[in-house]
DNA sequence: CAGGTGATTACG
DNA sequence: GTAATCACCTGC
């Protein structure tokens, strides 16, 4: 299963109110504090788990929420996970759903654990700036990034076996 | 548009 | 201890 990501939000440490690593560190949002690259999964209003990429470096927490993407393999499989035939992975709650992710998968590191990333193909061009979204603090930052490239060599792609 | 659901935080 | 707040999704 793969998706091209198109939508992420940054999310910093003791200087970002809107950040989990803004207050102390707990074993919820440990992983935060991790190396660049440690997945970071949170539950989300009690229902939903959502993804994160810890951008590093070690002790100075950093990620970057995995907002959105677009199915390119193994749909079938993101519609059985997901329970539906749409709407598989355009939000970070469905995101992590169509990837299998859950709090089993908080604290691995990509490319060694049940996800990995690939770099762009090629330039990413067209990427919008915007607030961040559900946030009530530090809405004054364009943090939220949107790939608005259309469908085809762009962007990176996340996947999961 | 409202409600579900539970961890975490703010406050006594 | 209790109350409020959430980096959200679904179905009405």
């Amino acid at each position: 299963m793969a998706v091209r990501l198109n939508e992420a939000e940054a999310y910093g440490g003791s200087d970002d109110p809107a950040s989990h690593a803004y207050r102390s560190r707990t074993d919820r949002n440990d992983p935060m504090w991790g190396p660049g690259g440690t997945v970071y999964v949170y539950r989300s209003y009690g229902i939903h788990w959502c993804a994160n990429i810890v951008t590093g470096p070690q002790g100075d927490p950093s990620a970057v929420l995995l907002r959105g993407g677009e199915v390119v393999i193994g749909e079938a499989v993101a519609a059985h996970r997901r329970g539906r035939p749409d709407h598989l992975a355009d939000g970070p709650g469905k995101l992590a759903q169509a990837l299998g992710l859950d709090g089993s998968a908080s604290g691995s590191f990509i490319n060694d654990g049940p996800v990995s990333i690939s770099p762009p193909f090629g330039s990413v061009r067209n990427v919008g700036r915007t607030p961040r979204i559900g946030v009530t603090n530090a809405t004054e930052v364009l943090w939220r990034f949107v790939d608005e490239t259309p469908m085809g060599m762009a962007s990176s792609t996340i996947r999961q076996p």
